[in-house]
DNA sequence: AAAAAAC
């Protein structure tokens, strides 16, 4: 199978298809779909994240439904309410010109819309377990014209705390005439007691044995202290040429100092986090998604599954106790061919983690080298240089200031016109190049002087803007990068 | 032992 044209499909699902630009399947759809729209039977998909299972599931699920009947015919089951929101917004997509309707359905958000899409028969139901199990109690959700249940990134479903809920639900479905798919990362122990119980004669597809992650992406470790941590941070955000990324913590106290910390600092960041009210977390996964925000600092409530386009960089600021979490964490970057970063910062302590976790992946992680004072400088430097190279009304500019020019400037070089006017701009970033380095940054100790003294003696550096250097600011030392990162 | 997930 080498395109979605070659399949069986509905027209107007089709249409739809084409719509979202789906071409070639992924390894997951080529396997699963044939047998998906086969004979009806249950299923095991094992996959990694970001394969493209939604639409391995997405599609086989509508070709089943009967938009006419309105009742609810397929129910899948997440293990967070924005991976609930994003899987229901895709099959809204895919199932838009069938007439087939998709209903996130999770906690934290009004009863009201909840109960009466599931009283006017919609068709799918993409939510989080507690929930379901709350309309189901109250009688809301029936289950009884389901033609497929889908158990998304089972592995999580199935464990400790989710386990009532999703037995609640599984004993609560008449298994005639309808399915259960069942979709994971890795076969672990729990999955496979949960499929030999609930299953019946389940196909099984495997993809990928071997790797588990992305080709595309690039996995580095930085050996540091934990005091050292946020200034590590710091200088890989700031020397990297493109940063769309998340930064994960292990609590949800870390998340919100970390956030604090950074934003003190003047970068634009965002948090997320189960603490946060529903509404906040909508807002926030929102922002980010639009790249209003470039940062976001989270906790594993966004490791699995979720899909964000283009993320450049996953930094684990700490690395996570389960070591599956990590695969999940870094699935984020690197998706669809793209490349992308996982950095994970590690303190002596947990350095033999790192050597587990290539052992479990089968891949290599590189150790980084934490850019120095200096690197953060020169980055800093050509960030702005590539600002002045878009001001777009520079040629009217010059026009217009044209005597000023002529008489004033021209006996300086091009540098010194750039240098002193970078220094008089961004003070604090000159300021922070000359800063002697804060305890245990012995290693960047020759990082600026250079600099200095070979300005130093060039004409019109002793004086001018820079005179006021004695005037040292108390303020942190990274200045409001705003426009910068 | 953390995080997630109902009110």
């Amino acid at each position: 199978m080498k395109t979605f044209t070659e399949l069986p499909l509905d027209p107007s699902l089709m249409r739809a298809i084409a719509d979202l630009k789906y071409e070639t399947p992924t390894p997951i759809q080529a396997q699963a779909l044939p047998i998906l729209l086969g004979p009806p039977t249950d299923f095991i998909g094992l996959a990694a994240t970001g394969t493209g299972k939604t639409a391995a599931f997405g599609i086989p699920l509508l070709e089943r439904i009967d938009p006419s009947l309105r009742k609810l015919q397929g129910l899948v089951l997440c293990p967070t309410r924005e991976l609930a929101m994003q899987v229901s917004g895709q099959i809204n997509l895919m199932g838009k010109h069938m007439g087939i309707r998709s209903l996130p359905i999770y906690g934290g958000a009004e009863y009201g819309s909840q109960i009466r899409g599931l009283k006017e028969g919609i068709n799918v139901v993409v939510g989080t377990p507690g929930r379901l199990v709350d309309h189901l109690t109250k009688g809301g959700l029936k289950l009884g014209d389901l033609r497929a249940l889908i158990l998304d990134e089972a592995d999580e479903m199935i464990s400790m705390g989710f386990k009532e809920d999703l037995e609640a639900i599984l004993k609560a479905m008449p298994r005639a005439g309808s399915n259960i798919w069942l979709f994971s990362a890795t076969m672990s122990h729990d999955v496979r007691k949960v499929a030999d119980t609930y299953l019946r004669h389940p196909a099984l597809v495997q993809v990928n044995k071997k790797e588990m992650l992305s080709t595309t992406v690039d996995q580095l470790y930085y050996s540091t202290n934990e005091s050292n941590k946020l200034e590590v941070l710091c200088k890989l955000i700031d020397v990297a040429e493109d940063f769309y990324g998340l930064i994960f913590c292990q609590t949800k106290s870390m998340v919100t100092d970390l956030t604090s910390f950074l934003t003190e600092r003047g970068y634009k960041v965002d948090c997320l986090h189960g603490d946060k009210d529903q509404k906040s977390r909508e807002r926030t996964m929102q922002s980010y998604r639009d790249r209003r925000v470039s940062i976001l600092i989270c906790t594993d409530v966004a490791s699995r599954g979720l899909d964000v386009k283009d993320v450049t960089h996953v930094i684990n600021y700490s690395l996570p106790r389960e070591l599956d979490s990590y695969v999940h964490r870094i699935g984020r970057t690197a998706r669809s061919g793209k490349p992308g970063f996982a950095m994970s910062l590690v303190s002596p302590n947990h350095r033999y983690l790192i050597s587990r976790i290539e052992k479990m992946t089968k891949s290599r992680i590189r150790e980084g080298k934490i850019p120095t004072s200096k690197d953060v400088f020169k980055k800093k430097i050509k960030k702005i240089l590539a600002q002045f190279n878009s001001q777009k009304t520079f040629a009217r500019a010059i026009e217009m200031m044209e005597d000023t020019w002529k008489t004033e400037i021209a006996q300086m070089t091009k540098e010194e016109i750039i240098g002193r006017f970078l220094m008089m701009s961004f003070p604090a970033l000159f300021e922070e190049a000359k800063q002697t380095k804060p305890a245990g940054f012995g290693r960047d100790k020759e990082a600026f002087p250079r600099v200095q003294q070979r300005n130093s003696h060039r004409r019109g550096f002793r004086h001018g803007a820079h005179s006021n250097t004695h005037k040292r600011k108390k303020t942190p030392p990274y200045f409001d990068r705003s426009g910068f990162n």
